[in-house]
DNA sequence: TTCTGATGTAAGTAATTACTTACTTACGAG
DNA sequence: CTCGTAAGTAAGTAATTACTTACATCAGAA
C-alpha cells in the first residue's frame, strides 16, 4: 500500500468518526503513521484530501455491482433489498461522512449523492418493470418507496441508533416490505 | 423575546447552516446582536448551548401533536404521512443539525433521536392497530416500513438533494405508500 | 438618588489549526 | 559510489478559537 493510500484510508476513518471539521490533518497524518509534512506534500489541502476520500470510497461501485436475482417479483425484491442493505452497511462509514458534512460542504456532496440516487433508481427500475410488470408510473413510484424505505430503515437503525442488525431482522423488514410493494403479485 | 432566547435562535440557525464545528461562538453572538461575553454569561460553554438548542427546537412536540385522522385505514395513513412529512420539513434545519453531528456528538444526539423514534412508532402503532386491524407483529413491521419510507424519502429529497417538493409530489408518494402498506384493506 | 442587574467594550490568554520552510536521512537504480 | 526520490524532523507562522478578566454603561426598582 502506497503512502498516499495509507493517508487516504486513515482520512476516511477519521472523517467518518469525527466529521470533516472535527478531524485535524495532524490526526490523519498520525494515524497513517506519516508526518504532517508528507500529507501536505501529497495533498495540497485538507479539502482536496476530503474530495479524494469521497471519490475513492464511494458506494456507487457497490450498488452498480448488484445483479438482479432470479425468481418471482417478490423474491427478486427481497434479494435486491438485502444486497442494498448490506452494501450500505459495508460503506457505513462513508455514509457517515456524507451525513456529517451535508450542511457544510453541500456542492461536493450533492453531486456524489444524486449520482448514488440515480444509480440506485436505475437498478431498481429494471427489477420493477421486468419482474413485476407494472406501468411506468406505478413502477417509478414503487421504486422510490422501496429505495426510501431501505435507505431510511438503514439510517435510522444503524447510523442514528448505532445498532448492527442481524440478518434475521434485516430479512424480516425487507421481506415484509417486498410483499407490500409487490402487492401479492407473483 | 429574552436575550437567552435570541441567542438560542441564532445558535439554531448557525448550527443548522454550518454544523457544530463549523459555527463559532462569536458568530452566534453577533447574529443575535449580543456580545460574546453575554453569550458566555448565559451559557457556560458552546457544548451546553448546543444541548439547549437540541432541547428547545426538538421535533418531538410536532410529532406528538399529530392527531389520528378519521376515515379508512388507507386514508388515515395518507393523512398522517402528510403531517409527518410536513413536520419534518418545518424542522428541516433541526434535522440537518442532527444529521451533520451524528458522528461527532453521538451521546447528545442518540438520546434525542431515540426519543423521536419511540414517539413516532407509538403514534403510528395506534393508527395501524385500530384503523387497519392487523396482528401486533404485522402491525409492528408495517409501522417500521411506513416510518422508514417517509423518513428516507424526506431525507433523500429535501436534505441530500436540496429540493422542496410540492404538495402534489408528496401526496403522490405517500398515497402510493399508504395503498401498498394497507394492502387494499378498507 | 441610589443600588442592582443585565449588558457592553476592550483586551487578552492559551490552545489549536492549516499549512510552510529549511534542512536531514534512508534507500534503490544506474 | 552517486544521485534522485520519498520521507522525516524541527521549528515556526498567521489566523482562529473558546473562553476570561476588568471595567464601564444604563435602565428601572426602591
Amino acid at each position: 500500500m502506497t503512502t498516499k493510500e495509507r493517508i487516504l484510508e486513515s482520512a476516511y476513518n477519521c472523517f467518518s468518526r469525527k466529521g470533516y471539521f472535527g478531524t485535524t490533518t495532524r490526526e490523519i497524518a498520525h494515524t497513517a503513521g506519516v508526518s504532517e509534512v508528507t500529507l501536505f506534500r501529497l495533498f495540497k489541502s485538507k479539502k482536496e484530501l476530503f474530495r479524494e476520500v469521497l471519490i475513492n470510497f464511494s458506494i456507487i461501485p457497490d450498488i452498480r455491482a448488484i445483479s438482479v436475482p432470479e425468481g418471482s417479483g417478490e423474491l427478486a425484491l427481497l434479494g435486491i433489498g438485502r444486497k442494498i442493505y448490506l452494501s450500505l452497511r459495508e460503506k457505513k462509514e462513508f455514509l457517515k461522512i456524507l451525513l456529517s458534512e451535508v450542511t457544510g460542504l453541500t456542492e461536493e456532496i450533492e453531486e456524489v449523492y444524486s449520482h448514488f440516487v440515480r444509480t440506485l433508481e436505475e437498478l431498481l427500475s429494471n427489477v420493477f418493470s421486468s419482474a413485476l410488470s407494472l406501468s411506468p408510473d406505478e413502477s417509478r413510484m414503487k421504486v422510490k418507496i422501496f429505495g426510501a424505505a431501505v435507505f431510511g430503515f438503514f439510517i435510522s437503525e444503524e447510523i442514528f441508533q448505532g445498532r448492527e442488525l442481524s440478518q434475521r431482522e434485516i430479512d424480516e423488514f425487507i421481506s415484509t416490505l417486498s410483499r407490500s410493494i409487490s402487492g401479492g403479485k407473483p
